[in-house]
RNA sequence: GCGCCUGUAGCUCAGCUGGACUAGAGCGUCGGUCUCCGGAACCGAAGGUCGCAGGUUCGAACCCUGCCAGGCGUACCA
C-alpha cells in the first residue's frame, strides 16, 4: 500500500531519472525530493540540478530549466518552476488531487492507494505488565504506543496480531504471593474473598514486601522458595499465584479497555514452562553451544550465555571480565530467568519452536474477544491460528534494551538470522514524575531528589500514579468542563467526558518522541487546551456542526462532494493557496503513517493531526461557510471542511481517540 | 569503568534521510478578537550565542572528534 502522493512522486521520479539519463548521460539510483518552504512554491522540490551542474559543468539554473520543460507534461503535475538558482519546484494538479482524495476518503482509504500485498503477519507485543499490582502511567505509555502502532499498521493493510504477555510465574508475582502468605497470613480462600480494587490492594502489599525481605534472612528465603513452588505447580502457593496473576490481569484489561486498548491473545509464561517450550529451547541452545554450564566462580551452577564480542578471553587475568560478560539464563536453583523464557517465546512467535500452545477464549469482563493460552486442548473448540509471524515488534521500555539484545543473540546462535533481523525492539523511555508531582502524591523526597528534573516511578516503593486514578481525575475534570457548557443528562455528559478524557490522555502519551522521558505533571496531563487531544476533537466537532446545521436547514441543505462544480473548484483552488495547503496537508495522512511504520514515532501522527486542526481552525475563522451567498463557492468550502474533518477523524482513530457529539 | 540515550525560548517539547528562512509549537506572560458555522477557538507581542570547543561540507540544531552536565543500563528482578 502506498499513498496518492507517494505514487505521484514515484511517477515523477521515474520520468525525471529517464530524462536525466537521456539528456545528460547521468544515472542516479533515485532522487530525493524535499518540501519547498512555502506552499505557493509548490508541493515538491528537487535540488538535483546542483549536483548535475558539477557533473556536466553547466549552470544549475540552465539545467533546471531544461528539465522543467518536459517534467511539466507529466500527468498530475500542474506547473514546474525553477527557483533559488536551480531548485525544481513542482506544483501538483490541485483539482485532480482534491477529487482523488475525496473519492479515496469515500472508500475509506484516506489517501492510500491499494497496491502491494501485505508481507505476512505482524505480531505486536505490548502492555506486558507484571500481573502483581495496579497499572501505572508508565504502563499507559506502553499500551498507548503499542495500540496506536497496531492501528497504524492495520491502516496500512498489514495483518496484525496483538499479544499481551503475562509473566504470571515471575519474581514480581512471587513477591506479592510472599506478601500475602507470609506477611498478611492469608490463604487463597481469604484472598479470593477480598473486596474492593484488588490491584490497588496488591500495589500496597508489593510496596511493603521489600521491607519484609530486609527484616530477616528467613524472610528473604521465601522469595526463592515461592518462585520454585510457582514453577513446580500443583501446590497451594502456585494456586494462590495463579489467582493473583489472573485477577490482576483482568484488572489490567479493564483499565486498558477504558482507553480503547484491546488484545488478541494473552500468552502466559506458565504455559511456556508447562508445555515445555523452555525445555525445547534449552535443548536447542545447549546443542548449539549457545549457553554453557559454569562450574566455578560467582556464576557457579548456572547456565549462562556469553555476551559481548570476545569469545576467546585469555588466561586468569580475563576471568573477572569473562564473568561480567555472562548473562545467566538458568539460575543455580534450576529456575529460568525471564530472558530464557523470552527466547522460547520469541522462537514460538516466529513459528520456529515446533510446539504450540492450546487456547481458550478469555472472559476479561472488559468486552472484545481475547484468547488466553492453556495447557490442554478444549474439546470441540475451534481456535484461530496464533503465532508464526513474519515480523515481530516488542514494545518494551528502553531499559530492557540489553535483555532484548540477548534474546536476539539467542536467535542468532540458533541460526535464525533472518528472524533476528525481523525482531524489532520498539523502545521507548519511561514516564517519570516531576518532584512536585511526587510530593503532591504524598511522597517524601530526599533533598537530592527534589532538585532533579524528575524522579523515577518505583513499584517497589509504591511510588507512582495509578492509571485508573489518573483516568478518574481526567474524567472528573472533563465532566466539569462539559457541564459548564451544556445542560445534559448525567449519562450523556459522562459519555462525552469519557471521550474527551481518553482523547486527552492518549494524545498526551503520544505527544513526545519515543526516547523522551516524560516527566509527568498533573497540570500538563489535565490540560485540554493548546496541543492536546481535545483541541483536535474540538476542530472536528466544529466541522461536524456545520454539516449538522446544514441538514437541519432542510433537504436542500444536504451536501455531497460530487455536487461541486469542477470549473469553479479548479479556480477556487488555484486562487487560494491557504485552502489548497489545507487540502494538501490533509492528503498527507497516509504518508505520515507510512513514515511512522518505519520510524516508530507515533508522535508524528499526533503532530499531523494537531497541525491540521490548527490550520482548520484558522480557516474556520477566516471563512464563513453557511452564510456564503455564492452557491458554488459554498459547495467548494463544504468540500474542504468535509475532507479535513474526515482526515482528522481518521488520524484520531489511529491514535485510539474518538470524537464527541458536542463539547 | 564500559555501553546506550539526552542537552534547542521562563517551563514542556518539535525539528523527517544535513538544504531555500528570520530555528518552530504548546504552556506561561502582556495586548487584542464575542451582531460569528459555539471562545476547549483566533490574531499579535516579548522571549533562543540550538550545552561548550574544534572539524567535515558550497551549506550543520542535525554528520565526526574532544570536553562539560544529566539520565538509563551493565542483577541468580523484569
Amino acid at each position: 500500500m502506498h499513498s496518492m502522493i507517494a505514487a505521484l512522486t514515484q511517477l515523477l521520479e521515474q520520468a525525471l531519472l529517464q530524462q536525466i539519463h537521456d539528456r545528460y548521460g547521468v544515472s542516479y539510483e533515485r532522487l530525493s525530493f524535499s518540501v519547498p518552504p512555502r506552499i505557493e512554491l509548490g508541493e515538491l522540490a528537487l535540488p538535483v540540478a546542483f549536483d548535475l551542474a558539477r557533473k556536466v559543468k553547466r549552470a544549475p539554473a540552465e539545467i533546471a530549466r531544461e528539465l522543467a520543460q518536459e517534467a511539466a507534461r507529466i500527468p498530475g503535475v500542474w506547473k514546474v518552476e525553477v527557483a533559488g538558482g536551480g531548485y525544481l519546484n513542482f506544483r501538483l494538479d490541485r483539482l485532480g488531487l482534491t477529487l482523488k482524495l475525496a473519492d479515496s476518503i469515500d472508500r475509506k482509504l484516506h489517501g492510500l492507494v491499494t497496491g502491494a500485498a501485505s508481507s505476512g503477519k505482524v505480531i505486536v507485543e505490548h502492555t506486558n505488565i507484571n500481573p502483581n499490582k495496579a497499572a501505572h502511567i508508565g504502563h499507559l505509555r506502553n499500551a498507548v504506543l503499542g495500540d496506536s502502532f497496531v492501528r497504524c499498521l492495520r491502516f496500512l493493510g498489514h495483518e496484525v496480531e496483538v499479544q499481551n504477555y503475562l509473566d504470571n510465574t515471575g519474581v514480581q508475582v512471587a513477591d506479592v504471593v510472599v506478601g500475602l502468605e507470609q506477611m498478611e497470613r492469608l490463604t487463597l480462600r481469604q484472598v479470593a474473598a477480598l473486596e474492593g480494587k484488588f490491584d490497588y490492594y496488591c500495589w500496597d502489599v508489593y510496596a511493603r514486601v521489600a521491607d519484609f525481605y530486609r527484616q530477616t534472612e528467613a524472610n528473604q528465603q521465601h522469595r526463592s522458595r515461592t518462585l520454585q513452588a510457582i514453577e513446580a505447580g500443583n501446590n497451594p502457593t502456585a494456586e494462590l499465584a495463579e489467582h493473583v496473576a489472573m485477577r490482576i490481569a483482568r484488572a489490567h484489561l479493564a483499565t486498558m479497555a477504558r482507553i480503547n486498548v484491546h488484545y488478541d491473545l494473552l500468552p502466559r509464561e506458565s504455559e511456556i514452562l508447562h508445555l515445555h517450550f523452555w525445555e525445547k529451547a534449552f535443548e536447542l541452545l545447549k546443542a548449539r553451544g549457545a549457553i554453557y554450564f559454569v562450574e566455578d566462580g560467582k556464576n557457579r551452577g548456572c547456565w549462562v550465555m556469553k555476551t559481548g564480542e570476545r569469545p576467546e578471553c585469555e588466561e586468569e587475568a580475563a576471568r573477572q571480565e569473562l564473568e561480567d560478560d555472562e548473562k545467566i539464563i538458568v539460575r543455580s536453583d534450576g529456575t529460568v530467568t525471564y530472558v530464557g523464557k523470552d527466547i522460547a517465546y520469541q522462537l514460538w512467535k516466529f513459528g520456529l519452536l515446533g510446539l504450540d500452545f492450546f487456547y481458550r477464549p478469555f472472559d476479561s469482563g472488559a468486552g472484545g474477544e481475547v484468547w488466553v493460552t492453556t495447557t490442554e486442548r478444549t474439546q470441540g473448540l475451534e481456535t484461530p491460528h496464533f503465532g508464526a509471524g513474519r515480523r515481530v515488534y516488542n514494545v518494551i521500555d528502553s531499559r530492557q534494551a540489553y535483555l532484548q539484545s540477548i534474546v536476539l543473540q539467542g536467535l542468532r546462535a540458533l541460526g535464525f538470522e533472518e528472524e533476528a533481523c525481523n525482531s524489532v525492539h520498539f523502545s521507548y523511555e519511561m514516564v517519570a514524575l516531576t518532584p512536585a508531582c511526587a510530593m503532591e502524591l504524598g511522597f517524601e523526597l530526599s533533598e537530592e531528589d527534589s532538585k532533579r528534573t524528575f524522579v523515577l516511578v518505583a513499584g517497589r516503593k509504591g511510588l507512582g500514579v495509578k492509571a485508573d486514578d489518573l483516568l478518574d481525575t481526567l474524567l472528573e475534570k472533563a465532566l466539569q468542563e462539559v457541564k459548564t457548557r451544556h445542560d445534559l443528562s448525567g449519562e450523556d455528559a459522562n459519555a462525552i467526558a469519557r471521550v474527551i478524557a481518553v482523547g486527552a490522555l492518549r494524545y498526551f502519551m503520544l505527544r513526545f518522541a519515543r526516547n523522551t522521558v516524560i516527566a509527568f505533571d498533573f497540570k500538563e496531563a489535565l490540560n485540554f487546551e493548546g496541543e492536546t487531544g481535545p483541541y483536535v476533537q474540538y476542530a472536528i466537532v466544529r466541522a461536524n456542526n456545520i454539516f449538522r446545521k446544514l441538514e437541519e436547514a432542510g433537504e436542500n441543505g444536504r451536501f455531497h462532494w460530487r455536487d461541486v462544480e469542477q470549473q469553479s473548484l479548479r479556480a477556487f483552488l488555484a486562487e487560494n493557496d491557504d485552502i489548497w495547503e489545507l487540502i494538501y496537508q490533509a492528503a498527507r495522512l497516509p504518508d505520515v503513517v507510512r513514515q511512522v511504520a518505519q520510524t516508530l514515532e507515533l508522535s508524528q501522527v499526533g503532530k499531523f493531526a494537531f497541525h491540521l486542526a490548527q490550520k482548520f481552525n484558522l480557516f474556520y475563522h477566516n471563512y464563513h461557510i453557511l452564510s456564503e451567498a455564492d452557491a458554488s463557492r459554498k459547495k467548494n468550502l463544504l468540500l474542504v471542511v468535509d475532507i479535513v474533518r474526515r482526515q482528522l477523524e481518521k488520524s484520531l482513530e489511529l491514535l485510539g481517540c474518538e470524537v464527541p457529539q458536542k463539547m
